[in-house]
DNA sequence: GTTGTTGCAAACAGTTTGCACGAAA
DNA sequence: TTTCGTGCAAACTGTTTGCAACAAC
């Protein structure tokens, strides 16, 4: 199943390394395998999930817990799922600010950044007289793939 | 303490009781004290908050966790916090779509619902090919109260 | 009278923690 | 050789559930 355009988590590889170095956090054996195999999850994961997979390579869920959360903290991970409460975990393609669409089919994540925030901003100030700081926001919808496969 | 234009539930008792009733759920004393204690939460609340509260009526904690399901499905409340993972509760002044704005100092909580979500709507369907559903967003920010107060 | 709701307490699920050992730097 | 990270199991927290009594309609 080849999924265009979509391949995430390219050079994650060198960038994992690199990210883990600049934080002084090591780079385990466990880390590594947690990382490959999160960065393989195209359409992100739950905790149980990864606890099972990783149960496997002898990784226990301490670890899995304290990893999805060291490398959370270093931008390498985030959590989605808010609208359902599904409490996703993905890999982030890139560093940074940003927001996600999910598919609520299949879970596949794709990222944006163009969200008008700017003028929001401004009309929110404006309107409510509060001095603006951050926003969240998540899309739901249907993939292509799945659209294509419904039919 | 007045929060100039905040009053977000007046009239709030009415609707409580004419959406119960449309919903056939009914209309308790426990479940009238809670609504009652949570609209005048003008900044929202925390699940140990209102077992707290709750518990000086002699209500139990299962009836709390319950009642809040059940009010949320009504879409009499909602949660947010998912910026900051604080999980908040607040009470709706308005039913439908909407979304909010909060104060990362008091928890004061604003509805707004000009998020420009048709514009990105467009722009997200072309660019990702999803089919888009749905969206969620949350807005983080000091209110002018704790501006004011700030200095 | 019928049925949804409540309180209690026990059960449960998911997550965190203490500690001794082992691996990274 | 000095930390940091890990595995295990126990502890914990927050939430849900079964059941008998009760209150709303």
């Amino acid at each position: 199943m080849g999924h265009a355009e979509t391949d995430g988590c390219a050079g994650a590889q060198v960038e994992f390394q690199a990210v883990l170095k600049s934080a002084g956090v090591r780079l385990t054996q466990q880390r590594k395998r947690f990382w490959e195999w999160a960065a393989g999850q195209k359409r992100g994961f739950t905790i149980p999930q990864a606890l099972d997979a990783m149960r496997g390579y002898g990784i226990g869920q301490a670890t899995v817990y304290r990893n999805t959360a060291t490398l959370e903290r270093l931008g390498l991970l985030r959590r989605i799922g808010n609208g359902n409460r599904s409490d996703r975990v993905y890999c982030c393609s890139k560093p940074g600010h940003h927001h996600s669409i999910v598919c609520d089919r299949c879970g596949l994540v794709r990222e944006f950044d163009t969200c008008g925030w700017a003028l929001l901003r401004e009309l929110l100030s404006l309107q409510t007289g509060f001095e603006i700081q951050d926003h969240y926001m998540e899309v739901r919808g249907i993939c292509p793939e799945c659209q294509a496969a419904k039919r």
